[in-house]
DNA sequence: TCTACAATCGAATCGCAGTTCAATTGTTCG
DNA sequence: CGAACAATTGAACTGCGATTCGATTGTAGA
């Protein structure tokens, strides 16, 4: 099997991390393939050898990104720690993979409705791609809703054992997740607060609202 | 001065609703003027009769939205309660201003980058407008940030009054806007929680999570 | 009734972004 | 060295969406 010329190797990974950051300073509708394909020195129509359009790019860029993070979740779920200290794990890991990586976590809130909107209109006119690409989608939404639900049985988990209040779990779950998605909003390196700093003030935050009161 | 046929009339104010319905639907970049303009049976040429181009309708529906809350949550804030019932206070009328008004709602927190990127490339080629639109969206980011230091203070007080506990304010304030927003996403009409519910949740746990523990 | 102007629309520009394709380059493998 | 194929590109095609403009309609006030 022939490979690229070593020196302008470009591989699919840089270009879904070139898109991410792309992504995150524009929003999909704005960005072209003009502007991923120069964050990788290529021209648009490289892309196309990667990817068979824009709308699978994102859907790669989002499986991808969630991917990321599911897995580490689960390490955690899965351990021996109180639901308390599972919580305050995930909940650093979650807002540090955002901190630390902005672009993917931004891409991650901000992207779902266009990727909710692609392949709606025209394109895929009676479609040979949007099958796969349908079921691709849905997938995704539902490892989506996976990743949600590995926050909420750990809430779930902790007000059986009695470590955490009597809350409405999936709505505290949400509260949770919303509260971390806006970090990749406002967040800039650089800041009066560091990644760290943030999780930490996200963990306190977050306990203090599930500390059973007896 | 001659008047609109009082059949066809439509006013800036409808096509601001309109727009955000729109606009929470499928967003700025993917929003046609058509598509706005049929949501109020007109065609997209009438909306420039209106408008001076689709930037600033976006930036009207924006500064109209951010409007509508600013003016309760400083009455709120003005009253005689204590901190914790302002903040009380602030949550449900937040939580209620994007529950019953989803599209107002998630237009004000998503569609913020498209009016940065708005101006930025192309239109308004030298510009006679940009000007006007420029200050216009300072100030808007400037109410935007006023809206934010209203919760902020709320915080504040209630640290120095003793009856929150000692968190770092402007994150924490970060964290319940940002967990509010996410209710624009996630909310739906007829689901298992009511608006207040939703809000009636926010407010214990966010309560909660800055009950002084002493 | 007559005039001026608000409100609207249909048709015509204009530019751009996604996509396609045939041609080029360079690598790997036999 | 030669074949086969991966990686990339420049140029061309296409359709759509924002915006412009001249024409039309109907109402308010003189």
């Amino acid at each position: 099997m022939a490979r690229k010329p070593a020196a302008q190797s470009v591989d699919r990974e840089d270009i879904l991390w070139a898109a991410a950051e792309v992504l995150r300073r524009k929003g999909y509708d704005v960005t072209t393939m003009k502007d991923i394909a120069a964050e990788v020195n290529l021209t648009a129509a490289s892309l196309y050898h990667h990817f068979p359009n824009k709308d699978f790019l994102l859907l790669n860029v989002l499986e991808f990104g969630i991917g990321l993070v599911i897995e580490k979740l689960e390490e955690i779920t899965a351990s021996e720690m109180s639901h308390a200290e599972k919580l305050a794990a995930m909940i650093r890991f979650h807002v540090g993979a955002i901190t630390g990586n902005v672009a993917m976590g931004t891409a991650m809130i901000f992207e779902i409705r266009p990727l909710l909107n692609a392949g709606a209109g025209n394109r895929y006119g009676g479609g040979k791609f949007f099958e796969e690409f349908a079921e691709r989608r849905d997938r995704f939404f539902a490892r989506r809703d996976y990743f949600e639900g590995l926050f909420r049985n750990v809430l779930l988990g902790g007000i059986c054992a009695g470590e955490f209040r009597q809350v409405d779990a999936p709505t505290v779950t949400r509260a949770i997740l919303g509260a971390h998605n806006w970090v990749g909003v406002w967040y800039r390196d650089g800041g009066r607060l560091s990644g760290e700093e943030v999780a930490d003030v996200m963990v306190d935050t977050w306990l203090a609202a599930l500390r059973a009161s007896d």
